[in-house]
RNA sequence: GGUGGGGUACCGAAGCGGUCAAACGGGGCAGACUGUAAAUCUGCUGGCUAUGCCUUCGAAGGUUCGAAUCCUUCCCCCACCA
């Protein structure tokens, strides 16, 4: 266990520590945890560096606890974010902290270990506090000027700021108060956030530390960054989540793979689970032959494992193959249907084929492929556009039945990866 | 509460009575080059039944042959003052 902090350090998932945090997680077991908000009913990529840092706790022999904030999801974290938080009802802050529960559970050991993984809610506690009893016992122990030297609050006093509402402020001694219930109720005594939750959690060790006179430690990850620049996390289609429903296994795998090399080594440290004798070797083949992709391999294929199985990572690297390799030719209607299983599809009935057939731009446009006739025009003219695999070269092509694959398929592809599979239907 | 400055397309930002579907930059999309990469270069970037028509410049009214541009009211931001 004191090799935790090494395999953090060399893994780069190491921002910053408070002080004795090395020695703590060293000399016993302890329990740690990560709060994640349910705004959403699935965690997306950018919750899994954290996740990444309970399951290194969990297998250094720690107790990885993960906090649902169902109470403080309705208040708004201040740090960075300017928004107004969308309030949560109680039945679906409950239905976001059981799907945050079943995605985490393919990176922790919930049972059959000495250190089982816990998910906690602070609704629990937060929800049927009372007003006066927070100011009695938690606000008591926050002194105005010391908050107001905190970075994040300090910032948004500045001239010039947005300002920030008594709500805001208050939600530092939420997040606070947290970490001193899950100290006193579960005997957790780490908080592992990002780099931007420090100001709050060296709080939260305050508060313990006035209100029991016991220590308790912080440790920070690292702010994901991509060297072009753009949001970690974000493609075309918005967030890529865990969730399957909203992101396919197949673009969760493109996702990966499409990884640059200049961030891919860092990312196999961050989300993988390779040893560091695999990655440096890993870092040389990106080195001496990039085009092979190895490493992007190596990363989409570790990644998509843990979050979709065997299975969907069995299909996803099915249709990536297909998709970016060899083509349709000779695959059964069954293959088709299997690898666009999670590849986006669509049908239509085949009557509408018949005869003369159907507007290639009506067709693109309709399925989705494109988000206007104008944009299909567009994509047309500069040559972008591919039905079964060949090019498109005029607006008024007519797609009849006997175009379709199979007597029944039609495979749209727009640019270099856009795909869609349309369905004659009968 | 007072004074001044603003709200323009995905974002930033020009425009300040017609030639404005709206400069420019970013982002995005497509093409070339490649390795389903990056960088670079090129084109495109409101919609449509398309040499024209419709919707768009915070909201609603008004002036005018004609408004993103002028007037009125309202909503929202920012700065300074109180």
């Amino acid at each position: 266990m004191s090799e935790l902090f090494q395999e953090f350090r060399w893994r780069g998932l190491l921002a910053d520590a408070t002080e004795g945090a090395e020695a703590a997680l060293a000399s016993a077991p302890r329990s740690a945890y990560v709060g994640f908000d349910p705004t959403a009913s699935s965690l997306h990529v950018g919750h899994l560096l954290p996740i990444m840092g309970l399951v290194h706790l969990q297998r250094a022999g720690h107790t990885p606890v993960a906090l649902v904030g169902g109470g403080t999801g309705l208040i708004g974290d201040p740090s960075g974010k300017t928004k107004e938080r969308q309030l949560l009802s109680p039945a679906e802050v409950e239905a976001n902290a059981e799907a945050i529960r079943s995605q985490l559970e393919p990176f922790l050991d919930f049972e059959g270990v000495p250190n089982p993984a816990v998910v906690t809610n602070n609704l629990d506690w937060l929800g049927g506090m009372g007003v006066l009893d927070f100011l009695r016992d938690v606000g008591k122990h926050f002194p105005v000027n010391v908050m107001l030297r905190k970075d994040t609050i300090r910032r948004r006093l500045e001239e010039g700021s947005a300002g920030i509402t008594y709500t805001e402020f208050s939600y530092l001694l939420l997040q606070s108060y947290d970490f001193l219930r899950l100290h006193r109720d579960m005997g957790v005594h780490v908080q592992l956030g990002g780099r931007d939750q420090w100001g709050n959690i060296t709080s939260g060790i305050d508060l313990i530390r006035r209100v029991t006179g016991e220590g308790a430690w912080g440790v920070v990850l690292p702010l994901i960054t991509t060297s072009s620049g753009v949001k970690f996390g974000k493609t075309e289609a918005g967030a890529v989540w865990l969730d399957p429903e909203r992101t396919s296994p197949y673009r969760f795998y493109q996702f990966w793979l499409n990884t640059d090399d200049a961030d891919v080594g860092r990312y196999l440290r961050f989300f993988t689970l390779l040893d560091r004798e695999r990655i440096e070797e890993l870092d040389r083949v990106t080195e001496d032959e990039p085009h092979r992709r190895v490493a992007q391999k190596a990363l989409a294929e570790e990644v998509t494992r843990t979050v979709h199985g065997d299975d969907g990572l069995a299909s996803a690297r099915r249709a990536s193959e297909v998709l970016f390799g060899g083509g349709l030719e000779g695959l059964g209607g069954r293959e088709i249907e299997d690898i666009f299983a999670d590849v986006p599809s669509s049908g239509r009935p085949r009557e509408e084929f018949s005869g003369e057939g159907v507007g290639i731009l009506d067709l693109v446009a309709t399925a989705g492929l494109v988000k206007s006739r104008g944009e299909a025009r567009r994509t047309i003219q500069q040559g972008g556009l591919y039905l079964n695999g060949e090019r498109v070269n005029e607006i008024d092509r007519k797609v009849a039945e006997d175009d379709a694959v199979e007597g029944r398929y039609l495979v749209l592809r727009k640019g270099r990866r856009s795909h869609h599979l349309l369905r004659l239907t009968d």
